[in-house]
RNA sequence: AGGACCAUAGCUCAGUUGGUUAGAGCGCCACGUUGACAUCGUGGAGGUCGGCGGUUCAAAUCCGCCUGGUCCUACCA
């Protein structure tokens, strides 16, 4: 083995052969456990998210796996309608400034396939370069034909049934898209805005109680005013309780609407009458309906104003009778153009009362960037209220259980709440809607034209033109579980793996997939889609903000990995901005944060750091310290590793029949690993991936690697320890070592592979030389194998070692210079531990020599330490600087006077000693003569030296 | 406005059902190259557990209020 850890060289061999040994594709034996990875978008690249999120299922995989399970991990990749088309949009608005109209739909899809065969390998390669072990034969992709076929089966049943309908509704409109967008795609921003105060003529000669001739309306849209239906005031105002059933002049355009009685309008707010626009506000939308107003729509696409408004009533019917004359002058203004000119207007009418400055919140589309806009069009929604109930009951029964268990409340507050879902989107790029229509706009849906026309009995005369939409990318991804699995087929992959066992995601899109996979997935399989829902948080930069190409603060995961150099990474984050003059500042702090760029760490190392801060349910601050601290433990592991190697490798490791004996250390180390498998399992089973990452640290490095390596090498080196006692050293060793890297194989797969391929054959685990430890038996912790006796003997030898290393500190004494120590005031047991650890204490403390020393008050001058009742003495004849001893001394005495002081007053208090637990005053009452007995020492000792 | 979560060492974080001398890693200080490892070893400094109040024999831990932060939902006519 090199002598330094170079992960990049085994990580790529190992995931080569791994997969060329088809090693991830589920064993056909035993219990299922099946993971259907969050499909990525096909054309994008692996971020930290991804990183984070794959290296916590390849860990639970992995861990399975080696448990025995029959494991899937379905993999597979989105084909994210909006942003690949906008992606590929762009991209053929820069090399040949052409649009997507320019090509044609049929032309621009082909392009979009092109682009997909180019890029879509990088995210999946990615994949691999984190060690994901999942099933690549399995792969699917959303657009495959098979998913296609799921989505229309789905499509086309649910319209059967009257849960999925058409009609024309009030959705979030992107004006720079010219698509509908889910309440969830969209983003509400603070702003400064005007609110801006309208008189609204009476009409018929009517006046207010006030007298006035008019009611005042205000608004942050002022532009909308010309789509006004109606004012509405509260029916319990008093103060327009006259004026309900009367008429308004609406200013600018001319049109009569009503004063209606509405519990919208809210009497505190400014006048206490609001304007009704119930086609370009959802509010107002709701008033509109209960009201039976009706709906003017003023904008175009692109929310310009239209020369002829157009009104529908509430079910979207073309309403003839109402004027749509709009005034000439605002006609192909832009909404915010036409704002200034309606306030202009209003107020050279003399009907603008009152501008008031104040902070609202505008929708932008995540996407787009632009100003969302409630507009009336023709959609598909699925009616989601009878899907919802039984999702809502899954969650509440425990069927589905969210880890952690907050987020359920968050779940049950938005399914408990849920609009219909609008499901088209007027994109070129996803499932088209298998909707066809004829020429008088009769609409058929099938999963084909040509099932549409059998079913319909129409003749080919009879022209049927496709929907133009395609569906929500979220309706494809909610029939992943399923769908990746062969369904509407009753695969024997879907009999073995749905419901799937966990689904691991993050919380900003339990409402866009989680909930839509739990409602679809419920209403076609009759089950939920998965088990348990682990959630996770984001992955935020060292300072806690969220990573981002704007705020030039991304890190790539492969980066950390391969590392980068300096000037690599500052052309990565400043090139291509989108506000290039940030490019200098991004620059600044790239060069501060990382003077020397980045160095490689490997994907053990990044994987490792993932899992310690997988903590429950937080964001997590990616912390570079960590990383490298975790890049050295691998190379601590690497290096206990050759030491192992060098000492057994040719060597026997107690494989044979020979005797073999087991020294202290060897039994303390065993019972030790008993406990580290334990608690590493139990951690894993609670998605405590800190603590497992955590609790096997500690093993392998403050326990394996400080002491016990150094253990052995007392017996290992000795030519006076027996054959017996160096079999079971070495086979000890190999062993614990061996185990060590079953255990942390699912953490770190790549060193713990390439490390067990040398170690399992000294210790009879490897079975030739096609075996991996991927497959190998999870540790099972074996409680006859605890050893508390072995454990509070190798704790008292630990305790002399620390000992005399303090006094080594304290008294300046080279770590390597020889010492002789007394032992003294000890008890039998001290002796017993002092003869059977003499060797071990001698080569770990750098003894020349120790002696059992019967009479204390022989004891000459010496530097002291207590373990239990035993005393520590370093004989230091002269080499006392007594001023800084008794200093020092008395420090310590002021210490042990607190800690004495405080179980004084604690046990002196008779509430406590009469209402506490016998065990917790016993427990006090020790640590007091523990305390004391440490006082009486040093006071002892402080005598001594004053004497001096 | 309502709700959720968070606040522990300079930094990033652990701390199960209340009983610990409050922990880890990184960073910092001192010392150290003998053959696993300087990506290391040994020792050390550093915290009134955000603030106030309450429950309790006992609170980092439970309850209330406050402050600060993050996020979600709603509103903003």
């Amino acid at each position: 083995m090199d002598k330094t850890y170079q992960p990049e060289q085994i990580e790529s061999r190992w995931y080569e052969r791994w997969e060329a040994d088809n090693r991830f594709a589920p064993s056909g034996e035993g219990m299922p456990y099946a993971i259907m990875i969050p499909p990525p978008n096909v054309t994008g690249s692996l971020h930290m998210g991804h990183a984070f999120q794959d290296t916590i299922m390849d860990t639970l995989i992995r861990w399975r796996r080696m448990q025995g399970h029959n494991t899937l991990w379905q993999v597979g990749t989105d084909h994210a309608g909006i942003a690949t088309q906008m992606l590929v949009e762009r991209k053929i608005a820069a090399e040949e400034g052409k649009t997507r109209f320019d090509l044609g739909r049929e032309a621009f899809i082909d392009r979009v396939w092109e682009w997909k065969q180019e890029s879509g390998g990088h995210i999946t390669r990615q994949l691999r370069r984190m060690g994901a072990s999942v099933d690549w034969s399995r792969e699917r992709f959303t657009m495959d034909d098979g998913f296609y076929r799921a989505v229309q089966e789905v499509f086309v049943r649910l319209f059967e049934e009257d849960l999925i309908y058409r009609g024309k509704r009030l959705v979030n409109w992107d004006p720079t898209l010219h698509t509908a967008i889910s309440d969830l795609e969209v983003e509400n921003r603070d702003q400064q805005g005007h609110f801006w105060h309208f008189r609204y003529p009476l009409a018929d000669g009517v006046t207010t109680d006030a007298g006035k001739e008019y009611l005042v309306v205000a608004t942050t849209r002022p532009e909308t005013l010309l789509g006004d239906t109606g004012v509405a005031v509260n029916p319990e105002d008093p103060r327009y309780a006259s004026l309900v059933g009367k008429f308004v002049e609406l200013p600018l355009v001319g049109r009569r609407i009503p004063v209606v009685a509405d519990e919208h309008a809210d009497m505190e707010k400014g006048s206490g009458c609001v304007k009704i626009t119930p086609a370009h506000d959802f509010n107002d939308y709701e008033v509109g309906r209960r009201q039976d107003l009706p709906l003017i729509n003023v904008f175009t696409q692109d929310a310009a104003i239209l020369a002829r408004a157009e009104a529908f009533d509430i079910q979207g019917r073309p309403l003839p009778d109402i004027d749509p004359t709009l005034p000439e002058a605002y006609a192909g203004l832009d909404r915010f153009e036409a704002r200034q000119r309606i306030v202009a207007d209003m107020e050279a009418a003399g009907l603008l009362e009152q501008v008031e400055t104040v902070s609202n919140t505008l929708p932008y589309g995540d996407r787009s960037g632009d100003v969302i806009e409630p507009l009336l069009t023709d959609q598909w929604f699925v009616a989601v209220e009878s899907l919802a109930r039984p999702a809502i009951e899954a969650v509440e029964t425990g069927e589905i259980q969210f880890v952690p268990k907050n987020y359920e409340n968050m779940y049950f507050a938005w399914m408990r709440d849920l609009q219909d879902w609008c499901i088209s989107r007027q994109l070129w790029w996803g499932h088209r809607i298998p909707a066809w229509y004829d020429n008088d706009g009769n609409v058929y849906v099938a999963r084909s034209e040509a099932e549409a026309r059998e079913k319909h009995d129409l003749p080919a005369e009879v022209a049927l033109t496709q929907d133009e939409d395609v569906l929500d990318t979220w309706f494809s991804s909610g029939l992943w579980t399923f769908g990746t699995l062969g369904w509407p087929e009753q695969t024997p992959e879907l009999a073995t793996f749905h419901p799937s066992s966990v689904l691991v995601t993050g919380f900003d899109i339990i409402f866009f997939w989680v909930a839509r996979m739990i409602m679809l997935t419920g209403k076609f399989m009759g089950e939920v889609p998965f088990k348990q829902v682990y959630v996770h948080g984001l992955v935020r930069d060292g300072q806690g903000q969220k990573m981002s190409k704007s705020k030039g603060n991304v890190l790539d995961p492969i980066d950390l990995i391969d590392g980068i150099d300096l000037e690599t990474l500052v052309q990565k984050r400043t090139g291509s901005l989108m506000q290039p003059q940030k490019a200098q500042a991004i620059e600044k702090a790239t060069r501060s944060e990382f003077p020397e760029g980045i160095e490689p760490h490997g994907t053990d190392a990044l994987r490792f750091t993932f899992l310690s801060q997988a903590t429950t349910g937080r964001d997590i601050k990616f912390d570079m310290g960590r990383l490298e601290g975790y890049r050295n433990f691998c190379n601590k592991l690497w290096n206990a590793s050759r030491y192992v190697l060098m000492n057994a490798e040719g060597e026997d490791t107690g494989l044979g029949s020979e005797p073999v004996e087991l020294s202290l250390a060897d039994r303390w180390i065993v019972s030790r690993l008993q406990q580290t498998e334990s608690q590493v399992t139990k951690a894993l089973e609670e998605f405590r991936f800190d603590h497992a990452s955590q609790a096997l640290y500690d093993f392998v490095w403050n326990e394996y690697c400080d002491w016990y390596l150094e253990l052995s090498k007392p017996v290992l080196w000795d030519e006076a320890a027996s054959a017996e006692a160096k079999r079971g050293t070495r086979r000890t060793l190999v062993r614990v070592l061996e185990a060590i890297l079953r255990l942390a194989h699912p953490m770190m797969p790549f060193i713990t592979e390439e490390i067990w391929q040398r170690v399992a054959p000294l210790a009879g685990t490897r079975q030739g030389e096609g075996d991996s430890l991927m497959v190998q038996p999870w540790p099972q912790a074996d409680d006859s194998r605890l050893d508390e006796s072995a454990t509070r003997d190798i704790e008292w030898l630990k305790g002399v070692i620390v000992a005399v290393r303090n006094i080594r500190a304290e008294m300046n004494i080279a770590p390597g210079k020889p010492l002789e120590v007394l032992l003294t005031k000890g008890s039998a047991e001290d002796a017993r531990r002092l003869a059977a650890n003499r060797p071990f204490l001698a080569k770990l403390a750098k003894l020349e020599r120790v002696e059992w020393l019967d009479d204390p008050a022989q004891a000459p001058l010496s530097a002291t330490q207590l373990v239990g009742e035993m005393e520590v003495l370093v004989p230091m004849a002269d080499l006392i600087d007594k001023e800084a001893e008794l200093a020092r001394l008395a420090k310590e005495i002021d210490k042990q006077d607190k800690l004495i002081g405080g179980i004084e007053k604690k046990l002196g208090n008779e509430s406590f000693v009469a209402k506490a637990p016998a065990a917790v005053v016993e427990k006090e009452r020790g640590k007091l003569a523990d305390f004391e007995a440490s006082r009486r020492l040093l006071v002892e000792q402080r005598d001594k030296i004053a004497a001096l």
